[in-house]
RNA sequence: GGCGACAUGGCCAAGUGGUAAGGCAGAAGCCUGCAAAGCUUUUAUCCCCCGGUUCGAAUCCGGGUGUCGCCUCCA
Protein backbone atom coordinates (compact mmCIF):
# COMPACT_ATOMS: atom_id res chain seq x y z
CA UNK A 1 0.00 0.00 0.00
CA UNK A 2 1.38 3.54 -0.62
CA UNK A 3 1.16 6.32 1.72
CA UNK A 4 1.67 9.92 0.85
CA UNK A 5 4.78 11.23 3.27
CA UNK A 6 4.80 14.84 3.87
CA UNK A 7 8.55 14.32 4.78
CA UNK A 8 9.32 13.76 0.83
CA UNK A 9 6.53 14.99 -0.46
CA UNK A 10 6.33 11.84 -2.51
CA UNK A 11 3.89 8.67 -2.32
CA UNK A 12 5.86 5.97 -1.38
CA UNK A 13 5.04 2.42 -0.43
CA UNK A 14 4.48 1.63 3.19
CA UNK A 15 6.34 -0.79 5.29
CA UNK A 16 6.34 -1.00 9.03
CA UNK A 17 9.51 -1.14 11.13
CA UNK A 18 8.90 -4.52 12.48
CA UNK A 19 6.85 -7.07 10.58
CA UNK A 20 2.93 -6.38 9.94
CA UNK A 21 3.19 -4.12 13.55
CA UNK A 22 2.65 -0.35 13.19
CA UNK A 23 2.59 1.92 15.51
CA UNK A 24 0.64 4.89 14.48
CA UNK A 25 -0.03 8.48 16.69
CA UNK A 26 -2.59 11.22 15.73
CA UNK A 27 -2.29 14.21 17.58
CA UNK A 28 -5.65 14.82 19.43
CA UNK A 29 -7.39 17.71 20.93
CA UNK A 30 -6.73 20.05 23.12
CA UNK A 31 -9.67 19.67 25.25
CA UNK A 32 -11.38 23.09 25.98
CA UNK A 33 -14.32 24.24 23.42
CA UNK A 34 -16.43 22.37 20.87
CA UNK A 35 -14.98 19.91 18.21
CA UNK A 36 -15.84 21.00 15.05
CA UNK A 37 -16.74 19.72 11.44
CA UNK A 38 -12.57 20.37 10.90
CA UNK A 39 -11.72 18.29 13.85
CA UNK A 40 -14.43 15.77 12.27
CA UNK A 41 -12.40 15.79 9.11
CA UNK A 42 -9.05 14.70 10.76
CA UNK A 43 -10.43 12.56 13.25
CA UNK A 44 -12.90 9.85 10.62
CA UNK A 45 -9.63 10.27 7.66
CA UNK A 46 -7.36 9.05 10.33
CA UNK A 47 -9.85 6.39 11.80
CA UNK A 48 -10.45 5.10 8.37
CA UNK A 49 -6.78 4.65 7.89
CA UNK A 50 -6.92 2.97 11.12
CA UNK A 51 -9.62 0.55 9.95
CA UNK A 52 -8.19 -0.08 6.69
CA UNK A 53 -4.45 -1.33 8.07
CA UNK A 54 -6.25 -3.29 10.22
CA UNK A 55 -8.64 -4.68 7.46
CA UNK A 56 -4.81 -5.20 5.08
CA UNK A 57 -3.89 -7.44 8.28
CA UNK A 58 -1.51 -5.32 9.90
CA UNK A 59 -1.25 -5.25 14.05
CA UNK A 60 -1.81 -1.62 14.58
CA UNK A 61 -1.22 0.39 17.82
CA UNK A 62 -3.16 3.94 17.11
CA UNK A 63 -2.41 6.46 19.73
CA UNK A 64 -4.36 9.70 19.94
CA UNK A 65 -2.98 11.79 22.19
CA UNK A 66 -5.40 14.53 24.82
CA UNK A 67 -3.85 17.63 25.38
CA UNK A 68 -5.11 18.96 28.86
CA UNK A 69 -3.11 21.45 29.43
CA UNK A 70 -2.49 24.39 27.39
CA UNK A 71 -3.05 28.31 28.01
CA UNK A 72 -6.29 28.22 26.32
CA UNK A 73 -7.72 25.47 28.84
CA UNK A 74 -5.86 27.75 31.62
CA UNK A 75 -7.24 31.02 30.57
CA UNK A 76 -11.26 28.93 30.54
CA UNK A 77 -11.01 27.75 33.89
CA UNK A 78 -9.59 31.10 35.13
CA UNK A 79 -12.34 33.09 33.19
CA UNK A 80 -15.17 29.93 34.49
CA UNK A 81 -13.36 29.74 38.08
CA UNK A 82 -13.00 25.99 37.67
CA UNK A 83 -9.92 24.06 37.90
CA UNK A 84 -8.48 23.29 34.66
CA UNK A 85 -9.01 19.54 35.36
CA UNK A 86 -12.26 20.50 35.83
CA UNK A 87 -12.40 22.18 32.33
CA UNK A 88 -10.63 19.74 30.42
CA UNK A 89 -12.44 16.57 32.17
CA UNK A 90 -15.60 18.45 30.89
CA UNK A 91 -14.57 18.83 27.54
CA UNK A 92 -12.52 15.67 26.83
CA UNK A 93 -16.10 13.51 27.96
CA UNK A 94 -17.94 16.05 24.97
CA UNK A 95 -14.92 15.42 22.84
CA UNK A 96 -15.06 11.42 23.39
CA UNK A 97 -19.06 11.75 22.75
CA UNK A 98 -18.53 13.19 19.50
CA UNK A 99 -16.30 10.94 18.38
CA UNK A 100 -18.73 7.87 19.02
CA UNK A 101 -21.33 9.57 17.89
CA UNK A 102 -19.21 9.98 14.78
CA UNK A 103 -18.39 6.17 14.66
CA UNK A 104 -15.01 6.53 15.12
CA UNK A 105 -12.66 3.74 16.56
CA UNK A 106 -11.71 4.58 19.86
CA UNK A 107 -7.86 3.99 19.55
CA UNK A 108 -5.67 1.76 21.23
CA UNK A 109 -3.94 4.34 23.63
CA UNK A 110 -5.37 7.79 24.27
CA UNK A 111 -2.62 9.25 27.19
CA UNK A 112 -3.61 12.74 28.91
CA UNK A 113 -0.53 15.22 29.06
CA UNK A 114 -0.63 15.63 32.44
CA UNK A 115 -0.65 11.82 33.00
CA UNK A 116 2.95 11.73 30.86
CA UNK A 117 4.80 14.63 32.93
CA UNK A 118 7.71 12.14 33.53
CA UNK A 119 8.39 11.37 30.40
CA UNK A 120 8.23 15.02 28.68
CA UNK A 121 10.54 15.98 31.56
CA UNK A 122 13.31 13.62 31.32
CA UNK A 123 13.39 14.17 27.04
CA UNK A 124 13.92 17.79 28.52
CA UNK A 125 16.68 16.90 30.58
CA UNK A 126 18.03 15.07 28.37
CA UNK A 127 17.86 17.91 25.35
CA UNK A 128 19.99 20.06 27.95
CA UNK A 129 22.44 17.84 28.89
CA UNK A 130 23.12 17.35 24.78
CA UNK A 131 23.45 20.90 24.39
CA UNK A 132 20.19 21.03 22.50
CA UNK A 133 18.33 22.96 24.82
CA UNK A 134 18.92 25.77 27.80
CA UNK A 135 17.70 27.35 31.06
CA UNK A 136 16.49 30.56 31.47
CA UNK A 137 14.66 31.37 35.03
CA UNK A 138 12.64 28.38 34.82
CA UNK A 139 11.92 28.47 31.18
CA UNK A 140 13.51 25.92 29.17
CA UNK A 141 14.20 26.77 25.04
CA UNK A 142 15.06 24.38 22.60
CA UNK A 143 17.88 25.91 20.14
CA UNK A 144 16.89 25.55 16.92
CA UNK A 145 19.92 26.58 14.83
CA UNK A 146 21.70 23.76 16.63
CA UNK A 147 19.39 21.14 14.46
CA UNK A 148 20.58 21.00 11.29
CA UNK A 149 17.90 19.39 9.59
CA UNK A 150 14.98 22.09 11.11
CA UNK A 151 12.76 23.15 8.78
CA UNK A 152 12.79 19.81 6.09
CA UNK A 153 8.98 18.71 7.27
CA UNK A 154 7.99 22.05 6.10
CA UNK A 155 10.63 22.73 3.02
CA UNK A 156 11.74 26.13 4.80
CA UNK A 157 15.05 27.40 4.51
CA UNK A 158 15.67 28.64 7.96
CA UNK A 159 16.74 32.21 7.24
CA UNK A 160 12.71 32.36 5.56
CA UNK A 161 11.31 31.10 9.03
CA UNK A 162 13.76 33.36 10.99
CA UNK A 163 11.83 36.48 9.23
CA UNK A 164 8.88 35.52 10.77
CA UNK A 165 9.56 34.57 14.31
CA UNK A 166 9.52 36.97 17.17
CA UNK A 167 10.20 36.83 20.85
CA UNK A 168 6.82 37.36 23.24
CA UNK A 169 6.73 40.07 25.99
CA UNK A 170 8.77 38.16 28.87
CA UNK A 171 10.31 34.99 26.51
CA UNK A 172 14.73 35.23 27.00
CA UNK A 173 15.47 33.52 23.83
CA UNK A 174 18.88 33.24 22.65
CA UNK A 175 17.30 33.39 19.19
CA UNK A 176 14.26 34.18 17.77
CA UNK A 177 13.74 30.56 16.45
CA UNK A 178 13.89 29.06 19.48
CA UNK A 179 10.85 27.30 21.31
CA UNK A 180 10.15 26.69 24.54
CA UNK A 181 10.16 23.03 25.98
CA UNK A 182 8.99 24.38 29.45
CA UNK A 183 7.14 27.29 30.76
CA UNK A 184 7.33 28.69 34.20
CA UNK A 185 4.40 29.10 36.02
CA UNK A 186 3.71 29.54 39.66
CA UNK A 187 0.01 29.79 39.42
CA UNK A 188 -1.18 25.96 37.38
CA UNK A 189 2.75 24.43 37.45
CA UNK A 190 4.46 21.18 38.31
CA UNK A 191 7.33 20.58 39.82
CA UNK A 192 10.61 20.37 37.18
CA UNK A 193 14.36 20.32 37.93
CA UNK A 194 13.52 24.14 36.79
CA UNK A 195 10.72 25.17 39.12
CA UNK A 196 6.95 25.02 38.70
CA UNK A 197 5.89 25.23 35.34
CA UNK A 198 4.20 23.32 32.85
CA UNK A 199 5.43 21.99 29.65
CA UNK A 200 5.53 23.23 26.31
CA UNK A 201 2.52 22.13 23.22
CA UNK A 202 5.21 20.55 21.31
CA UNK A 203 6.80 18.57 24.06
CA UNK A 204 3.89 17.10 24.93
CA UNK A 205 3.78 14.70 21.38
CA UNK A 206 7.09 13.93 21.42
CA UNK A 207 6.73 12.60 24.62
CA UNK A 208 3.77 10.79 24.21
CA UNK A 209 4.41 9.38 21.48
CA UNK A 210 8.13 7.66 23.25
CA UNK A 211 5.94 6.36 26.06
CA UNK A 212 3.80 4.37 24.59
CA UNK A 213 4.54 4.24 20.74
CA UNK A 214 8.52 4.17 21.43
CA UNK A 215 11.35 6.44 19.95
CA UNK A 216 10.88 5.75 16.54
CA UNK A 217 7.37 5.18 14.84
CA UNK A 218 6.13 3.94 11.69
CA UNK A 219 3.19 7.01 10.81
CA UNK A 220 2.04 9.89 12.80
CA UNK A 221 -1.03 12.14 11.74
CA UNK A 222 -2.27 15.35 11.87
CA UNK A 223 -4.13 18.23 10.41
CA UNK A 224 -1.34 20.36 7.81
CA UNK A 225 -1.58 23.40 9.93
CA UNK A 226 0.21 21.10 12.57
CA UNK A 227 3.38 20.81 10.27
CA UNK A 228 4.67 24.08 11.19
CA UNK A 229 5.47 24.11 13.87
CA UNK A 230 4.05 21.45 15.71
CA UNK A 231 5.59 18.75 14.11
CA UNK A 232 9.27 20.17 12.89
CA UNK A 233 9.43 20.92 16.50
CA UNK A 234 8.35 17.62 17.21
CA UNK A 235 10.95 15.79 14.69
CA UNK A 236 13.61 18.27 16.31
CA UNK A 237 13.13 17.51 20.29
CA UNK A 238 12.68 13.50 19.25
CA UNK A 239 15.42 13.11 17.25
CA UNK A 240 17.81 15.39 19.03
CA UNK A 241 16.60 13.54 22.35
CA UNK A 242 16.48 10.23 20.80
CA UNK A 243 19.53 10.15 18.65
CA UNK A 244 17.53 8.32 15.69
CA UNK A 245 14.47 9.02 13.65
CA UNK A 246 11.46 10.04 15.01
CA UNK A 247 8.59 8.93 12.12
CA UNK A 248 8.92 7.52 8.87
CA UNK A 249 5.64 8.04 7.67
CA UNK A 250 3.97 11.71 8.25
CA UNK A 251 0.57 12.31 6.96
CA UNK A 252 -1.59 15.39 6.72
CA UNK A 253 -4.93 15.90 6.37
CA UNK A 254 -6.48 18.86 4.16
CA UNK A 255 -8.78 21.57 5.96
CA UNK A 256 -12.74 21.54 5.82
CA UNK A 257 -13.40 25.28 4.21
CA UNK A 258 -16.26 26.98 4.15
CA UNK A 259 -16.72 30.01 1.92
CA UNK A 260 -13.25 29.24 0.32
CA UNK A 261 -11.75 30.11 3.75
CA UNK A 262 -10.60 27.50 5.95
CA UNK A 263 -12.87 26.60 8.86
CA UNK A 264 -11.26 27.25 12.35
CA UNK A 265 -11.67 28.43 16.03
CA UNK A 266 -10.06 31.93 15.59
CA UNK A 267 -11.74 32.78 12.46
CA UNK A 268 -14.55 31.51 14.09
CA UNK A 269 -16.47 30.03 10.84
CA UNK A 270 -16.86 26.97 12.33
CA UNK A 271 -19.85 24.25 12.62
CA UNK A 272 -19.55 22.11 15.69
CA UNK A 273 -19.67 18.53 15.88
CA UNK A 274 -22.69 17.99 17.82
CA UNK A 275 -24.85 20.81 15.99
CA UNK A 276 -23.76 19.16 12.51
CA UNK A 277 -25.58 15.76 13.71
CA UNK A 278 -28.50 17.05 15.28
CA UNK A 279 -29.18 17.92 10.91
CA UNK A 280 -27.32 14.93 8.99
CA UNK A 281 -26.50 11.17 10.69
CA UNK A 282 -23.14 10.00 11.18
CA UNK A 283 -22.66 8.34 7.98
CA UNK A 284 -23.79 11.42 5.91
CA UNK A 285 -20.81 13.46 7.24
CA UNK A 286 -18.61 10.67 6.73
CA UNK A 287 -19.78 10.21 3.20
CA UNK A 288 -18.63 14.15 2.34
CA UNK A 289 -15.56 13.82 4.18
CA UNK A 290 -14.78 10.67 2.35
CA UNK A 291 -15.94 11.60 -0.90
CA UNK A 292 -13.01 14.11 -1.42
CA UNK A 293 -9.30 12.71 -1.13
CA UNK A 294 -8.01 13.16 2.10
CA UNK A 295 -5.24 15.90 1.04
CA UNK A 296 -7.67 17.73 -0.87
CA UNK A 297 -9.82 20.74 1.10
CA UNK A 298 -13.25 19.77 0.96
CA UNK A 299 -16.16 23.27 1.41
CA UNK A 300 -18.83 22.84 3.45
CA UNK A 301 -21.93 23.60 2.27
CA UNK A 302 -25.58 22.35 3.27
CA UNK A 303 -26.25 21.84 -0.69
CA UNK A 304 -23.07 18.65 -0.25
CA UNK A 305 -24.18 17.60 3.10
CA UNK A 306 -26.97 17.16 1.16
CA UNK A 307 -26.04 15.38 -1.95
CA UNK A 308 -24.21 13.75 0.66
CA UNK A 309 -27.40 12.68 2.83
CA UNK A 310 -28.82 11.55 -0.67
CA UNK A 311 -25.78 9.37 -1.86
CA UNK A 312 -24.98 7.40 1.26
CA UNK A 313 -28.98 6.42 1.70
CA UNK A 314 -28.78 5.01 -2.12
CA UNK A 315 -25.59 2.61 -0.37
CA UNK A 316 -27.28 1.72 3.01
CA UNK A 317 -30.67 1.10 1.23
CA UNK A 318 -28.85 -1.27 -1.20
CA UNK A 319 -30.84 -4.80 -0.81
CA UNK A 320 -29.81 -7.28 1.71
CA UNK A 321 -29.69 -10.62 0.69
CA UNK A 322 -28.05 -13.07 3.02
CA UNK A 323 -26.14 -15.56 1.28
CA UNK A 324 -26.61 -19.27 2.56
CA UNK A 325 -22.37 -20.44 1.05
CA UNK A 326 -19.57 -19.31 2.49
CA UNK A 327 -17.61 -17.72 0.04
CA UNK A 328 -14.13 -15.84 -0.41
CA UNK A 329 -15.15 -12.18 -0.72
CA UNK A 330 -11.34 -11.20 -1.53
CA UNK A 331 -11.66 -13.04 -4.37
CA UNK A 332 -15.00 -11.14 -6.01
CA UNK A 333 -14.06 -7.99 -8.76
CA UNK A 334 -15.12 -5.42 -6.50
CA UNK A 335 -13.07 -6.23 -3.16
CA UNK A 336 -10.20 -6.38 -5.70
CA UNK A 337 -10.63 -2.47 -6.73
CA UNK A 338 -11.81 -1.52 -3.29
CA UNK A 339 -8.11 -3.03 -2.21
CA UNK A 340 -6.73 -1.18 -5.28
CA UNK A 341 -7.84 2.11 -4.70
CA UNK A 342 -7.45 2.61 -0.61
CA UNK A 343 -3.85 0.88 -1.43
CA UNK A 344 -3.46 3.90 -3.76
CA UNK A 345 -3.06 6.75 -0.59
CA UNK A 346 -6.35 5.89 0.78
CA UNK A 347 -8.11 6.96 -2.90
CA UNK A 348 -12.11 7.02 -0.81
CA UNK A 349 -13.70 8.45 -3.76
CA UNK A 350 -12.27 5.63 -5.65
CA UNK A 351 -13.30 3.36 -2.98
CA UNK A 352 -16.63 4.87 -2.44
CA UNK A 353 -17.51 3.95 -6.37
CA UNK A 354 -16.62 0.64 -5.58
CA UNK A 355 -19.52 0.52 -3.16
CA UNK A 356 -21.77 1.95 -5.63
CA UNK A 357 -21.12 -0.55 -7.98
CA UNK A 358 -21.77 -3.15 -5.70
CA UNK A 359 -24.93 -1.29 -4.64
CA UNK A 360 -26.29 -1.62 -7.75
CA UNK A 361 -25.83 -5.52 -8.16
CA UNK A 362 -26.98 -5.78 -4.93
CA UNK A 363 -30.64 -4.07 -5.92
CA UNK A 364 -30.18 -6.45 -9.01
CA UNK A 365 -30.61 -9.01 -6.68
CA UNK A 366 -26.60 -10.80 -7.60
CA UNK A 367 -26.65 -12.76 -4.71
CA UNK A 368 -23.40 -12.28 -3.01
CA UNK A 369 -23.02 -8.25 -3.85
CA UNK A 370 -24.40 -7.32 -0.24
CA UNK A 371 -22.42 -9.42 1.68
CA UNK A 372 -19.03 -7.78 0.46
CA UNK A 373 -20.50 -4.12 0.25
CA UNK A 374 -21.26 -4.71 3.55
CA UNK A 375 -18.05 -5.44 4.60
CA UNK A 376 -16.38 -2.72 1.94
CA UNK A 377 -18.85 -0.09 3.74
CA UNK A 378 -17.81 -0.84 7.42
CA UNK A 379 -14.00 -0.71 6.51
CA UNK A 380 -14.85 2.96 5.72
CA UNK A 381 -16.89 2.90 8.59
CA UNK A 382 -20.34 2.97 7.81
CA UNK A 383 -23.02 1.63 9.53
CA UNK A 384 -25.93 -0.23 8.16
CA UNK A 385 -27.76 -0.49 11.48
CA UNK A 386 -31.16 1.85 11.18
CA UNK A 387 -32.07 3.74 13.68
CA UNK A 388 -34.87 2.35 15.77
CA UNK A 389 -37.79 4.59 16.81
CA UNK A 390 -37.19 5.44 20.61
CA UNK A 391 -40.01 4.53 22.89
CA UNK A 392 -40.62 8.37 23.31
CA UNK A 393 -41.07 8.35 19.91
CA UNK A 394 -42.89 5.69 19.27
CA UNK A 395 -45.78 6.67 21.93
CA UNK A 396 -45.75 10.21 20.90
CA UNK A 397 -46.71 8.53 17.07
CA UNK A 398 -48.89 6.79 18.76
CA UNK A 399 -50.63 9.13 19.98
CA UNK A 400 -50.67 11.52 17.00
CA UNK A 401 -51.95 9.23 14.64
CA UNK A 402 -54.61 8.52 17.32
CA UNK A 403 -55.75 12.06 16.98
CA UNK A 404 -55.66 12.36 13.81
CA UNK A 405 -58.20 9.48 12.55
CA UNK A 406 -59.83 10.19 16.05
CA UNK A 407 -59.50 6.20 17.00
CA UNK A 408 -57.70 5.01 19.59
CA UNK A 409 -54.51 3.05 18.62
CA UNK A 410 -52.76 1.40 21.08
CA UNK A 411 -49.44 0.12 19.62
CA UNK A 412 -47.57 0.75 16.13
CA UNK A 413 -48.75 -2.69 14.98
CA UNK A 414 -52.29 -1.98 15.31
CA UNK A 415 -52.05 1.49 13.08
CA UNK A 416 -50.00 -0.85 10.68
CA UNK A 417 -52.37 -3.37 10.59
CA UNK A 418 -55.40 -0.63 10.45
CA UNK A 419 -53.55 0.64 7.46
CA UNK A 420 -53.30 -3.21 5.65
CA UNK A 421 -57.01 -3.49 6.07
CA UNK A 422 -57.65 0.30 4.08
CA UNK A 423 -55.50 -0.89 2.00
CA UNK A 424 -57.07 -4.18 1.11
CA UNK A 425 -60.34 -2.81 1.19
CA UNK A 426 -59.33 0.21 -1.21
CA UNK A 427 -59.98 2.55 1.20
CA UNK A 428 -57.08 4.95 0.18
CA UNK A 429 -57.70 7.90 2.30
CA UNK A 430 -57.66 6.16 5.54
CA UNK A 431 -54.19 4.12 4.42
CA UNK A 432 -52.51 8.08 2.97
CA UNK A 433 -54.17 9.92 6.44
CA UNK A 434 -51.87 7.06 8.51
CA UNK A 435 -49.11 7.78 6.62
CA UNK A 436 -49.41 11.63 6.19
CA UNK A 437 -50.03 11.40 10.14
CA UNK A 438 -46.25 9.62 10.49
CA UNK A 439 -44.47 11.65 8.26
CA UNK A 440 -45.40 15.02 10.22
CA UNK A 441 -44.04 13.23 13.22
CA UNK A 442 -40.69 12.12 10.61
CA UNK A 443 -41.82 9.06 10.56
CA UNK A 444 -41.65 7.27 7.10
CA UNK A 445 -43.39 4.57 6.15
CA UNK A 446 -42.97 2.31 2.91
CA UNK A 447 -44.79 -0.46 1.56
CA UNK A 448 -42.47 -3.04 0.57
CA UNK A 449 -42.77 -6.68 -1.48
CA UNK A 450 -41.67 -7.65 2.55
CA UNK A 451 -44.11 -5.43 4.02
CA UNK A 452 -44.62 -1.80 6.25
CA UNK A 453 -41.38 -0.84 6.50
CA UNK A 454 -41.05 1.94 9.62
CA UNK A 455 -38.11 4.53 9.46
CA UNK A 456 -36.91 7.35 11.19
CA UNK A 457 -37.21 10.43 8.33
C1' G B 1 8.42 38.01 0.29
C1' G B 2 9.41 32.32 1.20
C1' C B 3 7.21 27.35 0.82
C1' G B 4 3.20 24.27 -0.87
C1' A B 5 -1.45 22.75 -3.03
C1' C B 6 -5.42 23.08 -6.40
C1' A B 7 -8.27 24.47 -11.34
C1' U B 8 -12.48 18.20 -15.01
C1' G B 9 -20.28 18.57 -16.99
C1' G B 10 -25.58 22.41 -13.25
C1' C B 11 -22.98 20.82 -8.23
C1' C B 12 -19.30 17.30 -5.87
C1' A B 13 -15.50 14.26 -7.70
C1' A B 14 -11.99 10.00 -9.91
C1' G B 15 -8.65 9.67 -13.65
C1' U B 16 -1.64 11.70 -14.47
C1' G B 17 0.35 9.52 -22.02
C1' G B 18 -4.14 5.93 -25.64
C1' U B 19 -9.10 8.84 -26.21
C1' A B 20 -13.51 11.22 -19.86
C1' A B 21 -15.23 6.29 -13.10
C1' G B 22 -18.81 7.34 -9.51
C1' G B 23 -22.39 10.35 -6.59
C1' C B 24 -26.05 14.47 -6.32
C1' A B 25 -29.42 17.29 -9.21
C1' G B 26 -32.30 17.14 -14.13
C1' A B 27 -35.10 14.45 -18.25
C1' A B 28 -37.80 10.08 -20.28
C1' G B 29 -39.70 5.17 -19.41
C1' C B 30 -40.84 0.65 -16.24
C1' C B 31 -42.79 -0.75 -11.48
C1' U B 32 -46.67 1.19 -8.06
C1' G B 33 -53.80 2.69 -5.69
C1' C B 34 -50.65 6.90 -4.16
C1' A B 35 -45.90 7.64 -1.97
C1' A B 36 -41.01 5.86 -1.04
C1' A B 37 -37.38 2.65 -2.81
C1' G B 38 -35.64 0.17 -7.05
C1' C B 39 -34.63 -0.84 -12.40
C1' U B 40 -33.61 1.00 -17.64
C1' U B 41 -32.15 4.96 -20.79
C1' U B 42 -30.24 9.86 -21.00
C1' U B 43 -26.79 14.66 -19.72
C1' A B 44 -18.61 16.86 -21.06
C1' U B 45 -16.09 15.96 -29.22
C1' C B 46 -14.04 17.68 -24.04
C1' C B 47 -10.87 18.54 -18.88
C1' C B 48 -8.63 27.40 -16.71
C1' C B 49 -5.70 29.98 -20.96
C1' C B 50 -1.38 30.11 -24.49
C1' G B 51 2.70 27.66 -26.54
C1' G B 52 5.78 23.02 -26.94
C1' U B 53 7.09 17.52 -26.91
C1' U B 54 4.52 13.12 -29.08
C1' C B 55 1.61 8.93 -33.97
C1' G B 56 -1.40 10.37 -29.73
C1' A B 57 -2.01 14.81 -23.66
C1' A B 58 -7.08 16.43 -19.22
C1' U B 59 -2.61 13.66 -18.21
C1' C B 60 4.53 15.43 -19.77
C1' C B 61 7.44 20.36 -20.40
C1' G B 62 7.54 25.95 -20.54
C1' G B 63 4.79 30.44 -19.75
C1' G B 64 0.36 32.81 -17.99
C1' U B 65 -4.35 33.50 -15.10
C1' G B 66 -7.27 32.34 -10.90
C1' U B 67 -8.28 30.16 -5.96
C1' C B 68 -6.62 28.36 -1.35
C1' G B 69 -3.27 26.94 2.65
C1' C B 70 1.25 27.32 5.80
C1' C B 71 5.13 30.82 7.37
C1' U B 72 1.36 33.15 14.54
C1' C B 73 -2.72 29.41 18.42
C1' C B 74 -5.23 26.08 15.05
C1' A B 75 -7.33 19.33 12.79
Amino acid sequence: MKLHNSYTNTTEEFKPIDGNKVKMYVCGPTVYDFAHLGHARCYITWDVLYRYLKFRGYDVTYCRNVTDVDDKILKKAEKEGKTPEEVSQYWYKQFDNSMKALNNLKPDIEPFATKTLGEMISIVKDLINKGYAYEVNGDVYFRVKKFGRYGSLSGQPIDKLESGARIEVGEQKEDPLDFALWKKDDKFGYNSPWGVGRPGWHIECSAMSRKYLGKTIDIHAGGADLIFPHHENEIAQSECANGCKFVNYWLHNGFVTINKEKMSKSLGNFLTIDDLLKKYDANTIRFFILTNHYRMPVEFSDEALTSAQAGVKRLLNAKQTKVDEIFDISQTEEYKKFVEAMDDDLNTSKALAVLFELTNKANKDEKEAFTVLYKLASVLGFTFEKQGLSEEETENAIKHVSEVLGKTFNSMDEIIACRKEAREAKNWDIADKIRIALDEVNIVLKDSKDGTIIEKK
